[in-house]
DNA sequence: TTTGCCAGAACTTGACGAGG
DNA sequence: CCTCGTCAAGTTCTGGCAAA
């Protein structure tokens, strides 16, 4: 070491060397570069490179945002493609650029009198620039094309190997490569692409084979691939125009090949990538800590803590990646040029931003309306619940001998609270009663069936322990109970031991929920605009978990709504289909039955509410055609004015939004943005007046909406509102929203508790009103 | 199975094209 | 017409943490 260092001061650990000193940052005026090194040099003359840690590099690629922002880039094309044409396979030789095509359907941008003209599509577009992206990334050096998964080769990630991660930094990439990997995905906007880009942690491990070698100490590579037979490799080959390809089964091919005549391998060794399972990589870490070849990393104690990213770190990640796709992507589609800009979209860029809405009130009391918050806990605690009961609710509890002690202990703090939960009579102005029952394992089977026999006469709800034995499952206990009309909630044995303030709170209020009481409704006089019912479907498919040789796959529809009576809004009505291949339904058949089901639900809701015209129909998918005619035809049966809103709600799609000026850069609940007239992007789980903690970034919600017939007051703005409502009325916890509207959570989990039901072969048609058994 | 929210992994379906 | 592979998109499961 020359004299020329500088130690900067900083501290980076212990000296795995000496343990004695610790590794400082200096510089060397030699060759100009930051290196570690130990502080009791001379003592010690352990030096490691310095790598500098990504997240200075992500700062200094956070290049000017705007105050609210998307992930979403700007991808423009000039000019903008007018017209499409299909390329026959006698014309592809005279059109290089389509070959990448090749696979789909051929298609070029590109005006020629010789192509068959298509009409415009935009999703045609956007699929073309999709494959020519990926395209793009395959043929750019120093950019590896890896896959979803890391053991199939599709060409849907892509990974730069030379990124170090925000939170790992570099000096992970000594022993394993880290790589980022993200999902893109294209978006179309009023007459504007866009280009997502959600950064997503990989962690692969990728040596070269003389890695590999040097890790087994042994030259005979070949034989150890052949006993490797679970070993699943990448490798690179080279085509006639020099483009690298990823190809998968560098095992099958060498054990095809065999060595050549020059002792070599068929694959040159550094184009072999071999990938390892976390658990394997683990194991080739601790066998390199006991040769002390490196010191210790826990790495799925390093991955915990990696699995939520913030707002910041996160865009950050996405908009050095997207540097890195601009630089490659930049150019042109024969004739039409492709400009990725590198500075993510303000939401102002877009057609309409939604402001960030007030939250809405909820009602605390059926009498007074006056009594109202905008907060469950506070709500309940200042004023009670909205239906008040006159007689007490019941509750037996059935636990083991072993927990007798406990579960007594936890019937009291029901009742009578600790620390912020005052107990169940404070919140909910009735009264619980308990009756402790022991049950012996042996006898549990008979225990319940005396139980269904007896219909649990007295009880509102019933508290079970599972017993110890495996065969009895929470979904076999609470099918036996709910067939006998009997509404159960089962408890595990830690959570009845010493339990908080917050599980007793939601335990508390899943008991009263399940009595059958409504502890909260939307506050009337804040009516929500455009809608006089919603309604909510949700299917769900699960495999048979029968013995059987091919088990069936299970489907089951089912259907929610949430009705308004003056004003005020409560879960009513539900109802479930399920549908078998023999049977009365066939899945096939869905669009008939879903409007069969959501005609019932209108029935139903008439009722109490005989004016009724504008009705929401929410779903977590995007409907079909078919489904949206048929409910349609149904419901005009009924209604004949009848205003249709066909809304689908995802949360599974890579756009997120910013804000620059929040903690993180963290977008608020209530703000969002329309990204045409009938989609909105709408922000339901980050911070706001009643959530303080946030963790991650938060998911929003894609709402596209279909109003049938085409007529048009909708408006985005009050889907918006409805969201922010119906985010409130999860009767499940205290916890003052959830990012699903109720409309959408609760049949999502009742036609999957219907699936589980039946894949154990316990399902009847439940029908018990008014209660929310299932939750 | 107190709950929900972020995550990732593994799995499935449905659409579609290629090829027999 | 059928089968199979590919790809996009959806579902289900699990972990860790915090909730007023």
């Amino acid at each position: 070491m020359s004299e020329s260092e500088v130690s900067s001061g900083e501290d980076f650990g212990v000296c795995d060397k000496c343990r004695k000193g610790r590794m400082v940052k200096k510089y060397s005026s030699k060759n100009s570069q930051h290196f570690l090194s130990c502080n009791t040099y001379p003592v010690c003359k352990n030096t490691k490179p310095y790598r500098s840690n990504s997240s200075t590099n992500l700062a200094a690629a956070a290049i000017t945002i705007k105050d609210e922002f998307t992930n979403l880039f700007k991808l423009n094309l000039a000019p903008f493609p007018r017209k499409l044409f299909i390329l026959s396979a006698d014309l592809r030789a005279d059109f290089p650029e389509a070959a990448f095509f090749e696979q789909t359907k051929l298609v070029t941008i590109k005006a020629d009198p010789r192509l068959v003209e298509i009409p415009l599509e935009i999703e045609k577009i956007k699929f073309i620039l999709y494959r020519y992206i990926r395209h793009k990334f395959s043929q750019y050096q120093g950019v590896a094309v890896l896959t979803r998964k890391f053991t199939e080769e599709n060409f849907n990630e892509v990974v730069f190997t030379e990124l170090p991660h925000p939170t790992l930094g570099n000096s992970y990439l000594e022993y394993f490569h880290i790589c980022q990997a993200f999902k893109f995905a294209l978006h179309y906007s009023d007459g504007q692409f866009y280009l997502s880009v959600e950064p997503t942690l990989r962690v692969v491990n990728q040596m070269s084979v003389s890695q590999i070698i040097q890790l087994y100490n042994k030259p005979d590579l070949l034989e150890k691939l052949k006993s490797q037979n679970t070993l699943s490799c990448f490798y690179y080959i080279t085509d006639s125009k020099g483009v690298k390809w990823r190809r998968k089964g560098v095992l099958a091919d060498i054990l095809k090949q065999g060595e050549q005549e020059d002792g070599l391998l068929p694959i040159l060794q550094n184009d072999i990538i071999p990938i390892f399972p976390i658990e394997r990589m683990q194991n080739i870490v601790n066998k390199l800590v006991e040769k002390g070849k490196l010191t210790y990393i826990d790495l799925n104690n390093r991955l915990k803590g990696l699995t939520q990213l913030k707002s910041q770190e996160r865009l950050a990640s996405a908009i050095v990646l997207v540097n890195k796709i601009a630089a490659i992507l930049n150019g042109k589609i024969d004739t039409t040029r492709v400009v990725l800009e590198k500075q993510p979209v303000s939401q102002n860029d877009f057609y309409k931003k939604v402001t960030i809405l007030s939250e809405p009130n909820l009602r605390f009391d059926s009498i007074q309306d006056s009594k109202k918050s905008i907060k469950v806990k506070e709500g309940l605690v200042l004023y009670g619940a909205y239906e008040k009961p006159p007689k007490p609710v019941r509750i037996l509890f059935l636990h083991s001998a072993a927990t007798t002690k406990q579960a007594r202990q936890f019937s009291l703090l029901l009742q009578n609270g600790v620390d912020g939960y005052y107990g169940f009579e404070k919140h909910f102005h009735t009264t619980l009663e308990i009756d402790c029952q022991i049950y012996e394992e042996k006898d549990f089977e008979i225990f319940l069936t005396r139980i269904v026999i007896g219909r649990a006469e007295g009880y509102d709800v019933i508290i079970y322990q599972l017993p110890a034995d495996p065969s009895f499952t929470k979904t076999k206990v609470q099918a036996q109970l709910i067939n006998g009309g009997i509404v159960s909630q089962c408890v595990r044995e830690p959570t009845f031991n010493g339990p908080n303030q917050f599980t007793l709170w939601n335990f508390a209020l899943d008991l009263y929920v399940k009595a059958g009481y409504t502890p909260w409704t939307l506050y009337p006089k804040e009516k929500l605009p455009n809608v006089d019912l919603f309604i909510g479907i949700s299917y769900s498919s699960k495999k048979e978990k029968a013995i059987a040789v091919s088990p069936k796959l299970l489907r089951t529809l089912a259907c929610i709504n949430v009705f308004s009576a003056d004003g005020e809004w409560q879960q009513a009505y539900y109802n479930a289909d399920t549908f078998d291949e023999e049977a009365q339904y066939d899945f096939e058949k869905r669009g008939q039955n879903v409007g069969k089901l959501i005609r019932d639900a209108v029935l139903a809701a008439q009722l109490g509410q005989p004016n009724l015209k504008k009705i929401h129909i929410h779903y977590n998918k995007i409907f079909s055609k078919e489904e949206m005619n048929s409910v349609y035809k149904a419901i005009t049966k009924v209604i004949p004015d009848a205003i249709l809103y066909f809304v689908s709600i995802a949360d599974n799609h890579t756009v997120r939004l910013f804000n620059s000026n929040n903690v993180d850069a963290h977008q608020q609940r209530g703000g969002g943005i329309l990204f045409s007239d009938n989609t909105l992007y709408y922000c339901t789980s980050g911070y706001s007046s009643i959530k303080t903690t946030v963790k991650g970034t938060p998911v929003i919600l894609r709402i596209k909406c279909h109003t049938m017939p085409a007529q048009h007051d909708l408006s985005m703005n009050d889907l918006a509102m409805h969201m922010q409502a119906l985010t409130k009325l999860n009767y499940k916890a205290t916890f003052p929203l959830t990012t699903l509207p109720a409309t959408v959570a609760f049949p999502k989990e009742l036609a999957r508790t219907i699936n589980d039901f039946r894949s154990i072969n316990q399902f009847k048609n439940i029908i018990i009103d008014k209660r929310l058994w299932w939750i």
